[in-house]
DNA sequence: CCTAACTATAGATATTTTCAATGGTTCTCT
DNA sequence: AGAGAACCATTGAAAATATCTATAGTTAGG
């Protein structure tokens, strides 16, 4: 079936005119009467009938003329969902995020970029970077946001778009608590609780370590910072964890934090995405929300 | 938007890839790429995207395939329905007929070609000659069958099928109930109760009164020759009607049908259509079920 | 009966579709 | 790592289709 003749049938069943229906599809007259033409040989049906001047649909062209509404219906509202994609009415931004960048840095940036593009859906996947990765590999993000630390894919660009400081943590019941200064050698008698392999902060943290030749006693692994901060703060153990990760508890002294002198631990956030992936206008919108508020 | 670009995208999009579709499209591969480009183009849209070799639809592929889906979905199911048509499983007859043709000679012959062509709906609709003529010119009917005695219309062609004939009916108390032989002028001191002017019954009748110069006596008239026949059983009056009305009012002995002697009641029953019909299979079908059926 | 309105036809032109051949990537398997 | 297969894009030519203008043929209405 052509979907040409059948519009012009259409036009001719909905004016019950050929003439008219040319008119309204802005096409001469005689092409109107051979495209209708051709649909009934191609359907080997009459469709129109045509009784002195008067014209009529046929049986068979009257069902046909329902399924033509119908199809030309959905095209048009085919065609108002594309623009609404380009007017931001609809759209979607699926992002994946690392763990510090997914809780403590993203939410507030994601909430005012909805808050300009009320009808875009934001779907927000936090995991673990090694993780996350993997489903940018599949294409089931746009783009992520994740700490430094992992072999980043050849099939992947990232861009560095903040710093990122992790920090010793520790109870403030703690002997290092109320230590000026932490050295690196302080680390080598404390039970730590940390991050599990595959997360940027555990990365860069072992990374520090291993480059100063030093062993750390790792007593538990959870894949939840939140988790590790209560821990701390019940002094089973000390972590590292990102600065940005410890407002509330510095706040109310939960938990102390303390930099690890000659210890670099700077981490960068990346911007991650597919080295062929084009980014839609609404995905160029949250990057601009994401990088130039994170700065802040 | 142009379909034959969307059917492609939509087979690009059902196989995520472009070769695929272009197999199970029957066209080449080339073509396929440039049909997808140009609708991208068309839309100002990216549909599709490529990350390596893998094929994944965007946001706004997915929801134009959508479309797509529910859109090639409605022009399988036309042309099912076309095929349904030419294969009688659905389908209409519209059926004009007057009175004596609709409810003394057609139901049963309507009954049978039912019984053959069970899905196809049967629309009959009974009137005065007159009033079926003018529906017949507004393309209401397929065809009609009436009785001779209107002027048809130039635009109609009609051919009579069968003979049907009108007698006297009297009730089995009146004076003429015993007669053998009845003349014309027997008829000027009784009392009529005929049909409306523009029913086929009373023209033939009327204009054969008119032709031997005789005048009668119409005390009612009656659009439904079920009440005339009461009436004449109860004895109000005598009346002209089709031969064919009288098969249980003969059986029962409730009135009398009475030959008029010198007066020829014989009129045509015929097959009337506007002259520029083109019928369908099925219409062809019906009508040949009642041109054999009617002459039995 | 004439005119205006409408659809069909014809012939020419423009556009679109389509293909085969080929080039450039990417992926896979050795 | 490198060869080969699979896949999509590009090119240029040919075929098919769509479209137009001009005009003929009908029909409806004054």
């Amino acid at each position: 079936m052509n979907f040409n003749h059948l519009r012009s049938f259409y036009y001719v069943g909905k004016y019950l005119s050929f003439s008219e229906a040319a008119k309204n599809l802005y096409i001469s007259q005689p092409t109107v009467s051979i495209q209708v033409r051709k649909l009934e040989e191609d359907l080997q049906t009459k469709l129109i009938e045509q009784l002195g001047k008067k014209i009529y649909l046929t049986d068979a062209g009257k069902r046909l003329y329902n399924y033509a509404s119908e199809i030309f219906k959905l095209t048009r509202e085919a065609n108002l969902m594309i623009n609404d994609i380009s007017d931001f009415n609809i759209g979607q931004v699926l992002l994946g995020a690392g763990t510090t960048a997914g809780i403590y840095l993203l939410p507030e940036l994601l909430g005012s970029f909805k808050a300009e593009y009320p009808k875009v859906e934001i779907k927000l996947q936090i995991g673990s970077s090694k993780y996350i990765i993997q489903r940018l590999l599949d294409n089931e993000f746009d783009f992520a946001v994740i700490g430094e630390g992992l072999v980043i894919d050849l099939d992947l660009i990232s861009q560095s778009i903040t710093k990122d400081e992790l920090v010793l943590i520790v109870s403030p019941n703690h002997p290092l608590a109320t230590r000026h200064a932490v050295s690196i050698l302080d680390l080598c008698n404390e039970t730590f609780i940390l991050r599990e392999r595959g997360s940027s902060s555990r990365e860069i943290f072992e990374n520090a370590i291993v480059k100063n030749n030093i062993k750390i006693n790792v007593a538990m692994e959870f894949n939840c910072v939140e988790a590790i901060k209560k821990a701390v703060a019940a002094n089973l153990g000390i972590s590292v964890v990102s600065n940005s990760s410890l407002k509330l508890e510095k706040q109310l002294n939960v938990v102390a934090s303390l930099k690890i002198k000659d210890l670099d631990l700077m981490r960068n956030i990346y911007l991650v995405y597919h080295k062929d992936k084009e980014f839609t206008n609404i995905i160029k919108n949250c990057i601009r929300y994401i990088t130039l508020g994170i700065e802040n």
